[in-house]
DNA sequence: CAAAATCATGCACAAAAATGCAAAAACTTG
DNA sequence: CAAGTTTTTGCATTTTTGTGCATGATTTTG
């Protein structure tokens, strides 16, 4: 059994049963421990499954919403005010989810008057909160792990559409390799996306810059705007600036 | 069971119940309170709950003033209480959004497996976070006022299912006029709802009994559940009861 | 204040994880 | 396809983590 195999095999029984043991999958795959915990481990950096002691958790198990807001903290804070510079009162966006996004979100004034179309159920919750902003969410079928509705629904929706700007909340950039994503699904929809709004804004932490998953979204070309919470001018931009993109 | 799926399960039932003792954990988990002393310990201290001598109580219990929230809902949650009993594993449940089916969104139990689909954005938002629940979101435009999908698209999505059961939280109720409501958007979907469900459930607090508004959804005959928090045999439902429906 | 319940602490033991290393398997590349 | 390189895997060893139990301290309650 491959190594890919084998992943996706756990990938598939953690998502049906929500928990898995390390002993239970070193059986019915016949590896070693290590060997699982390796996986494992690996599966947990790419963010398609909770590593704990013992085995592993699907991802839509809930919990550790402090883990999350430490997570979120100021950088995330300073990418949505940046962010906001571009949005202008009447404009049509469309959004992924994701913490950076929330976080947006959560920013928006509560004078703006604009369209939001997304995807992602908690970017609409936290929309739908807001006094004047319209929301349009698209699609049916939620994904439990990625809480995002996805399938050809979805995609066909937002082919449907002409946004003016798509902020696109993004697992791993690359100068050579572009945005990446590990959930085939999702990019789907991101991939919908790009192609339906004029401008396309990606934001990250730095922390995802020069990193790469297994699933191509798109190359640096259709990148517009690349937002970080590092000043503009910062080192660790140089190659994305050379590309020719914004670099707020 | 793992460290995590316990914690989380702790940290459910706290926010049920508001309020949990350590014993009855140790029991309903099969660890010692030791344990659990630790599992509340190290929550407490990522802030998750609050640790109390004898148990644990939960963070919004502390936060918001009590008493009122509290006693508020408590109406609510016998009804929400009732309602689970109607509900079975493999089921496809189609409800509305408001205060009551919040209620029941919360209190679903951990272990169930079934579909639930729904126009409700604040609905959808608490099924999402259940850790089995399938949920399916009908529409795309969202309405501010009600936090539903109106329109012709999402009744025409719910005409195209065939639900076994429909909860469908009211806001008025007349052993003459039947079900009304005020939204004549919200009325349209209500109505295709109660269509495509084999079984209609009202829920409601004793409250809205004997009132009416302007736009009418259903006369009683549609309806085959009536819960409130009363007590089935209490004068109140007399009218109901005698029109032949269940009332619990 | 005294009995009962609950808690903190240290300890023991088992399960799981990290680490380093060598063998095996999978891939490059000329 | 064969030799060399990289990746993957299993094993032995050490460390860490999770759990229960005993003991004595502390808190609650009547």
């Amino acid at each position: 059994m491959l190594k890919r195999e084998r992943q996706s095999f756990i990938l598939r029984e953690v998502n049906l049963h929500n928990r898995v043991l390390s002993v239970d999958l070193s059986q019915k795959m016949g590896v070693s421990e290590d060997t699982i915990r390796r996986d494992l481990n690996e599966m947990a950096k790419n963010h398609q499954l909770i590593k704990v002691h013992g085995g592993a958790l699907s991802k839509s198990f809930h919990l550790s919403d402090s883990e999350n807001l430490v997570y979120a903290s100021s950088g995330k804070k300073t990418i949505a005010h940046k962010a906001l510079s571009l949005i202008k009162n009447g404009m049509f966006i469309l959004t992924t989810g994701g913490t950076t996004i929330i976080e947006l979100a959560k920013s928006l004034p509560p004078e703006l008057n604009a369209t939001f179309i997304t995807p992602s159920l908690p970017a609409a919750y936290e929309y739908i909160h807001h006094p004047y902003i319209d929301v349009i969410f698209t699609g049916d079928r939620i994904s439990k792990s990625s809480k995002i509705a996805i399938g050809a629904e979805t995609v066909a929706k937002i082919k449907d559409i002409r946004a003016d700007l798509c902020f696109l909340g993004i697992n791993a950039i690359d100068a050579d390799v572009g945005i990446t994503d590990n959930d085939w699904e999702v990019v789907q929809v991101k991939k919908a996306m790009i192609g339906s709004a004029r401008q396309v804004v990606a934001l990250t932490i730095s922390e995802k810059l020069n990193s790469s998953q297994k699933i191509r979204v798109c190359g640096l070309d259709k990148v517009n705007v690349l937002i970080t919470e590092l000043d503009p001018g910062d080192t660790q931009l140089e190659p994305y600036r050379k590309t020719g993109m914004t670099v707020l």
